[in-house]
DNA sequence: ACATTTATCTCGCTC
DNA sequence: GAGCGAGGTAAATGT
């Protein structure tokens, strides 16, 4: 890894265009051959940056001339820096880094409600999870208090598409006289306004979890 | 600025919890107190981070014990980093940066075709761009010729998802009777062959658009 | 390999 | 401040 403290400018042609004035800066160059442009501040997102693959070539100031980075990639897209100044040059062998270990996905969220459909409506049954149909599979269907069919849609966020994939489930399972009616449920932690109002002018039910309520009451149940 | 080379364990606490075993890496410390852990590859985006606005608190090493970093947001999320090494430390004031100029995002396409609606028909008028309804804004509202509603959905590359998107705002815009009838047209610079199949379907007009002309008339609109 | 979904998304804008 | 859409989305996951 190489660490340039430079006074560049800095230019992208590639999938947009985008300029940055000439400033003080942090140019990083990785093992990989990617190159990261970070100013003292915003977030974790460099002001610009190549993705590796690519390849940098440099151009040494020469006379009045800057120097010059060019690192392209296999797209052709290209980022200029042009260092007018530079004011550290380091390089440090990291070597290989053993990786990240998360923990906490959430798949876990439709578990939850499966064994919660209290959480619905007193009475509600499982049928299924997973519920297989020729356009993909419905996340759970099961009957409600009076034994009408129900397809819940599980998103942890939920937008239009969620309303129109479920639009979709609906459409087709109350083709099947075996099933019709069946009423549609759109469950998620949080619930676009946009998809809420597409969803109820749809006849579809909203409903928003609260994954540590749902947790919890997990808890309590396996600790007792 | 505040570049560390060091060899640390890293422990993320907050919307999920992660954790990275010991290995040489750069913490970089930004003016706003942002953390980021950088292996020497990957891509732009840290090992680790902590967004701004955070505290980062230092415990220098003491005796056996490591040296120990703990940041800290609002949230009560909490970043941990161990270090057990330091192979550099420096400090670099990069003073503020004047940030980015982008060129050729939708933003800046739909701002041209709002004042080149001519492109469209003769006597179009824009009545507002981001014409909001309950569903979401409709990129530009305006009318043709004789006076009837026009809503323009914008894209770089439009797909079938446009021509949906599209389709309900017309289909909740011909609810009303001040509106109605309001018709549509998809503008892009690609449109797949898939969305324009789909749109002529429904109606829907369908315009390919030159971004680097439309950029051309408007530079000498503002030359002369 | 490609398509789809997720993200500690980030960023910018509007209300 | 909340909400929403776009992103050079990037990154992970399923097919």
């Amino acid at each position: 890894m190489r660490l340039v403290i430079a006074r560049c400018s800095v230019d992208y042609d590639g999938r947009l265009t985008a300029h940055l004035p000439s400033a003080l800066r942090l140019l990083i160059v990785k093992a990989d051959g990617s190159v990261l442009v970070h100013s003292d501040g915003g977030s974790y997102k460099p002001l610009n940056w190549m993705s590796p693959p690519c390849r940098l070539t440099e151009h040494p100031a020469a006379g009045d001339e800057p120097g010059k980075w060019t690192v392209t990639n296999k797209a052709g897209e290209t980022l200029t820096i042009t260092i007018t100044e530079t004011v550290s040059d380091t390089s440090v062998d990291l070597g290989i880094d053993p990786g990240l270990v998360k923990d906490g996905v959430e798949a876990h969220l439709q578990e939850l409600l499966a064994e919660q459909l209290h959480l619905l409506g007193d009475g509600w049954r499982l049928i299924r999870r997973e519920y297989p149909t020729p356009i993909g599979p419905v996340d759970i269907m099961c009957r409600d208090d009076s034994g009408a069919h129900v397809a819940i849609e599980m998103k942890r966020h939920a937008g239009i598409d969620a309303v129109e994939q479920l639009t979709r489930y609906l459409e087709l399972l109350n083709r099947d006289p075996l099933l019709s009616p069946v009423q549609g449920v759109l469950a998620a932690q949080t619930i676009k306004l946009q998809a809420r109002t597409l969803a109820e002018d749809r006849g579809i039910r909203c409903v928003v979890l609260d994954y540590d309520a749902m947790r919890g009451i997990v808890r309590e149940g396996t600790l007792f």
